[in-house]
DNA sequence: ACACCTTGTGCAATCGATTACAATAATATG
DNA sequence: CATATTATTGTAATCGATTGCACAAGGTGT
C-alpha cells in the first residue's frame, strides 16, 4: 500500500466521479454539504494528499520560484534567501536555490534549467555584466513569468529590481569620515564596470567634493573581495608619500584585510587612519576592534522582493516597473570613532 | 506566440506523431536517424524545451530535493546547502529550501508541503527531538523516497545519517586543552537530550577520565548558542570558589560571549583561561584573538550527504543504511596557545 | 512466391488534477 | 399540473510527455 491515494480512488470508494471529488477538495459552491463532508472525511481516511505535479501540470503554475546568486554560503546572500524564503512560504510558494560562483555559462544554464522546471518566476542577483549577448535572458523574457533583480541588477525595461541606495551607501560612510576629520579617504573598489560598486564610487566622490576635498585618484585602488586583497591594498596605500588618512571599502573582508595590515605596520586605529567596510558581515560586529560598516539588511532586501514577486503574480497585466530602492544604514563602530561615541 | 511550444506542435510541422517526437528528443534506438535530425532540427528551430513537470507527472520523478534547516543564514547550514547544490547539480536535481526556526510545527508542515510538491528525497537536519508523535515522517517512510538526515539525526531503523563525530570532536577539544596544561576545563554546552551536544559532552568527560581528571558537573553549563549566554556563563564561572583555567564550548558564540566576559574581568586568555569553541565560523578565525575550534567541513558534509542520496536513488531496491561518519578537525589559534604554535 | 523477421511509426492509454459544458434531479412558479 | 429554475453531479477534454502494443513496409531465406 505504498501506492498513494488519487483523487480517482476516492472517487471510486464513494461511487462519484473524480470531478466531483476535485470540486469538493476544493470547496466549490457547487458541491453539496454532504458530498464536501464525506469527500472530506474518506480522502482523510486514505491519506490523501494532493499532488502537486499534476495540479501544476494543470493550471501553468507550480508555485515554484528559482533564486539565483552567485554562492549561498555569505551571509549576505543567505540572509536574503531566508528575507525571501519566509515570505513566500507564506504565499504557498517554494524556493528553488541555484548558484552560479560568478560564472557566466552557469547563470545562463540555470536559468534554462528553472525554466524548464516550470518556476513561477525568477528572483537573482546578476553576476556577470554583457548578459544581453546571453539568450537565457531572452526565454525569460519571452515567457510572462517574472524576472526580478535584487542587490546586483541590469537596467532592463519592464523589468523590477529592489537593490539599496548604493551612492547613498558610499556617500554617507564617506561623509561619515570626513566628520571624524580625515582629509585624505582612500576608496577600495572591486569593479566599476558593477552598478553597485560604481554607485559606491559616486557617492565616495560626491561626498568629497562637496566637502571641498579635492578627488584624487590614485587614492582608489581597484582589488578582490577578501583579505589578502585588503593587505595588498593597504600596502600599497601606505607606500604613498602621502598616504591616507582613512579607508573606505566596498567590502568588508578587503576592509579587514587592510585593517590587519595597518596594524601589523603599527600604525593605530581610528587614531591614524579610520576604516569602514561594506556589508556589515557578522565577524564586523565581533572583532575587539569592531569594524564599521554599511548594513544593507539583507534580510528585508529578500522580503521586499518575495512581496514584489508575488504583487506581480497577482496583477499579471499591470506589469508595472517596480525600481525599490532601500536605505542603507551606517553603522559606526571602533574602526572609525574617534569621537569615542562608541 | 508566447505560447510555449511542444512536442505536438514539432509532430504537427512535421507531419509525424508526438510519440515519434518524444522519442526522436530522448534518442530512442528504435527511430531512424534521418528523423532524428530532422526532429532535432526543429526543435531547436521551434526552440523546444522540455516541460519538466509534464515528464514529472509522467515517470514520478520530478528531480527536486528538499533540504529542510533551521535557518539557512547560519554559516554552517548555508555550507551545508552549498555542498549539496554543487553535488546534486550534477545529476540534474535542484534544491528546494526550507527554514524550520526549529519549530517543530514547522518542520512537519515543511515535510507535508515537500511530499505533496513530489520530491524525490528529503535531507534534512532535525530540529527537535520527539518527532516520533509526528505522522509527518511516517508519511516520508511510506513513500519510497530516501530521508537522508545530516549533522543532527535522528536514530531512525532504515534511515541512512552525515554526522561527524561529536564524541571524538569533544574528546579532541578537551585532550588539546589538558595538553596545553589545562586542570579544571568547564564544559558549555547547549541541550544533552540531542545526540550531538551529548555526544561531545561524552567526549568531553572521557577526555578527562582518560587523563585521570576528575569531572566536576558544576563544571558543566547548559545554555543558549549565542553571545550573551555566553557572557553569563562565564560570569557564573568566574563566581566560583574554584575558577576553571580552560573552557571548551559547544558554540562558537558562547564561546566568544565568554572570551569577551573574561577579558572584561581582566583575565588572560590564553595565559589563564584557555578557551577553544565549535563550528569554526567565520569570525573565530579573523578576532585579532583568534579563536580555536572544531571545523565541520561543510561543505564536505553537505557533498556527502548528496551523494549517499544518489546512491540511494540509483539503488532502490537495496536500501542500505548508511551511517556516515567525518571526522572533525580541531583547529588550534591563539585562544588555547600557550605554546605559540601559531 | 510465400512465410518470417527487422525496422520504424502510429495508436492510445497513462500520470493526477481541473473545468467548460452537458445532463439529471429537485424545487419553485403561475 | 406543466414548465421554468436551481442545485448537483457526470462527461470528457486538457495540461505535455512517455511507452506498451499494434502495424506497415521492406528485406531475407527457401
Amino acid at each position: 500500500m505504498t501506492k498513494k491515494t488519487t483523487i480517482y480512488d476516492i472517487a471510486k470508494k464513494l461511487n462519484i466521479t473524480a470531478a466531483t471529488v476535485s470540486r469538493a477538495l476544493n470547496n466549490n459552491p457547487k458541491i453539496s454539504k454532504s458530498t464536501k463532508e464525506i469527500v472530506l472525511r474518506t480522502a482523510a481516511e486514505m491519506n490523501y494528499e494532493q499532488n502537486k505535479l499534476a495540479q501544476a501540470l494543470k493550471n501553468g503554475k507550480s508555485f515554484n520560484v528559482g533564486v539565483i546568486v552567485s554562492r549561498i554560503d555569505s551571509n549576505f546572500f543567505a540572509s536574503i534567501i531566508r528575507g525571501i524564503e519566509e515570505e513566500l512560504f507564506n504565499h504557498g510558494y517554494h524556493v528553488i536555490i541555484c548558484q552560479t560562483n560568478n560564472n557566466e555559462n552557469m547563470e545562463a544554464e540555470n536559468i534554462n534549467t528553472l525554466l524548464n522546471a516550470q518556476v513561477d518566476g525568477i528572483l537573482m542577483s546578476i553576476s556577470n555584466i554583457d548578459i544581453d549577448k546571453n539568450d537565457a535572458f531572452k526565454r525569460i523574457l519571452n515567457k510572462k513569468i517574472p524576472l526580478l533583480f535584487f542587490d546586483r541588477k541590469k537596467s532592463i525595461p519592464g523589468i523590477s529590481s529592489i537593490t539599496i541606495d548604493d551612492f547613498s551607501a558610499g556617500y554617507k560612510a564617506t561623509q561619515h569620515l570626513i566628520d571624524e576629520g580625515c582629509k585624505r579617504i582612500s576608496h577600495l573598489t572591486v569593479d566599476r564596470n558593477f552598478e553597485i560598486f560604481r554607485d559606491r564610487f559616486l557617492g565616495y566622490q560626491k561626498a568629497l567634493s562637496d566637502n571641498n576635498i579635492l578627488f584624487d585618484e590614485s587614492l582608489v585602488i581597484e582589488t578582490k573581495s577578501n583579505i589578502e586583497a585588503g593587505k595588498d591594498a593597504a600596502k600599497k596605500l601606505l607606500k604613498l608619500k602621502n598616504p591616507p588618512d582613512a579607508i573606505f571599502s566596498s567590502s568588508d573582508f578587503s576592509a579587514l584585510g587592510a585593517i590587519q595590515e595597518i596594524k601589523t605596520q603599527g600604525i593605530k586605529i581610528p587614531q591614524d587612519i579610520c576604516v569602514v567596510g561594506f556589508s556589515n558581515e557578522p565577524f564586523t560586529k565581533f572583532m575587539e576592534l569592531s569594524i564599521s560598516s554599511i548594513d544593507q539588511s539583507p534580510i528585508e532586501m529578500g522580503k521586499t522582493t518575495a512581496r514584489v514577486f508575488i504583487e506581480q503574480v497577482k496583477n499579471k497585466e499591470k506589469h508595472i516597473e517596480q525600481k525599490v530602492v532601500l536605505d542603507p544604514t551606517l553603522i559606526v563602530r571602533k574602526s572609525s570613532s574617534r569621537k569615542e561615541k562608541i
